[in-house]
DNA sequence: TCATAAGCGAGACGGTACGTCGTGTCTTACG
DNA sequence: CGTAAGACACGACGTACCGTCTCGCTTATGA
């Protein structure tokens, strides 16, 4: 299971050609970043036409937006470790690792986002709610084996851990590290799941 | 208390011109966003002339910087509540509701920080720092009423709180209430600088 | 009687199919202008593929030639009102109201001549042969009938009554009427072909 | 008073900027043709923008008819030979001369006229009034000189020796040659101006 | 009081990318 | 096999925006 498992879940609904576009869309966007993109660019090294570029993604943005998806769509592998400790530092410094790579597209993305709504339906589908299913998973098995307790776990926080990292990534200034990882992990997340004064929010 | 966490709206260096488009740049960023906005459009509801704006700020990126930083000017002031759960989530309320406001301008900022690096040095001064201060400021009152122990403190994570709050505003579909704010510091924070069993990073 | 001036209607080259094709380039053609019509339009409103239209007509501009050649096809029907004024004045009738409605077909395969070398001949061939050979015939015949001497015709002007009314025809702004035909005829190419003092051309 | 007629009446209503524009345009519409022209060319070669030359022309036509009647401007230059037989053949010679290298040009043009009529009045101004004005002025001398009677001059159709070569020179295969203006002065035009026999149209 | 300069509104300009559209070629699937 | 449907490469079109520049007009000071 951890050999199927380590590929992405869904076959991506892409055609060839369009995988191809995508794949160079994120190559020229991770050399260049998001505005010294072209789509030009683009169709020009895929020997590809800009009416086929357009024919599929109506716009530079949504172009890009899909290359994203399309490029950290392998992040939905569950990590297995057998320890909760150790699925969340995995999972933590996976998210350092990409995000070191992926930040200047995410920034697009974002600002992007806040341009087009339609587009908050995907970016919830395919990036938060994965990444909801892989915090849940790791959560579940921690629970099975009896690490924690399921009462300790708030279904408001289950992203802290990869969305703080993720905006470590994309603030300029302090990236995250291997240490930033293990402090939050040891200081902080396993901290709150296995607290001893619980202090019950009462409005 | 500190040095710069008190001045909460020291008197800007603008002009009233400048300040007038710095204004009317912020206005339409918020509307449009970052690359809906032109200059033309900033100049043209200002009244000013393109020149005029650009004698000042030598790019877009820089106005739209600008106007970022002049309107979040007035977030450090400290809150004083007198206790360490109060000013935190007074803290954190704060930031839901200026990210609410905001959440468009950051994320215009943000996708400009990815190309002009020049401006990563601004943005951390003038807001990661600022908020570095305020944080510090909380804590070491806390410290001094006795609510917490030095040790617990970790610098690298000092941002959880703010950050985390402000990427689920800046993050489409899931922006963070108050009900958000209270399982942060109750069930995260809280925990994490009291906890019992301090499991120290290894490696 | 000449060869070519009696075969008014001969039966086209087309298939049917084709010839659908050429009438709704035709068509076309006329409500929109040459650039303005797009082989897709062609193709889609005859239930076409391209590829079909392409099969026969290797070019949008031979596809438009062709269906202009079609639709003037019926013009070289000769007069024989019985006096050489009559043929005149029917000839010139004649072309003013195919002027009315040809003069964009007209002009736009002017245009493609110009950059298609190789539809002169076919031009030449079509359309100006064709009418040489009426104006021949009606010539001939008033020389037969003795209303004007051989010697008075120039080879060089024949065309000279319906070319000029052909421009007037393509040029806006000043269509011919039966009142330009009139003067055309009675005080220009008559006079010319009955002239008392023959200026002779001396080099 | 020859001297100053020898240059165009009016000083053109292009700047500098444009009128090299338009001169480059025409240039490379000689060269290459209408459609093989490209207005990125003329920006080009003129070093200037795509945007500067649509600030000024809102198609890439009006560029190209703006460009031909400044080509043709100084069409307007009495003769002034001394005798109606010489100013018509200066001025057929002439429109033989300019027929020859803007014919594409003017081809291009009639076709764009058929589609945008606004350009139907520039057409009608810039081309036919001002020929109209020099036929008149050599109508007029003639007159004067006791050359032909004021009474066979037929207004209807004063431009028959112009627009007839210009007509040769815009369709292909019979460009009009000195011969052809030499034969059409003496058997055609000064026949008709000097006719005998004045058959008078009467409907 | 006038002139000489500095600042500004207005907007043209070169450059560059965008997104659209049309041509002519090609493939696929149907009849 | 011919054809309808339509994807595709190529390339021009016309638009929009950035950042630079020039032109006049105002205003503020110095002779």
């Amino acid at each position: 299971m951890t050999q199927t498992a380590d590929r992405a879940a869904e076959p991506s609904s892409w055609s060839p050609r369009e995988t191809e576009l995508l794949a160079v869309t994120l190559q020229l966007l991770q050399e260049h970043g998001y505005d010294r993109l072209t789509v030009d660019a683009v169709a020009a090294k895929a020997r590809a036409s800009k009416a086929t570029v357009y024919r599929r993604w109506p716009s530079k943005a949504e172009l890009v937006l899909a290359a994203f998806i399309e490029g950290i769509r392998q992040v939905a592998v569950p990590p297995e470790t057998g320890t909760l400790r150790g699925d969340l530092l995995h999972m933590g410094e996976l998210i350092c690792r990409q995000g070191q790579q992926h930040a200047g597209t995410i920034r697009a993305v974002l600002v992007e986002v806040s341009r087009n709504p339609a587009l908050n339906d995907v970016i919830k589908h395919q990036f938060i709610e994965q990444r909801k299913a892989l915090v849940n998973h790791i959560i579940a098995q921690a629970v099975d084996r009896g690490e924690i307790d399921r009462a300790a776990v708030n279904d408001e926080l289950w992203d802290l851990l990869p969305h703080y990292l993720i905006f470590r990534s994309i603030f300029p200034g302090r990236p995250p590290t291997r240490q930033t990882v293990k402090a939050l992990v040891d200081e902080v997340v396993i901290p709150s799941l296995t607290r001893c004064n619980d202090r019950k929010v009462d409005g």
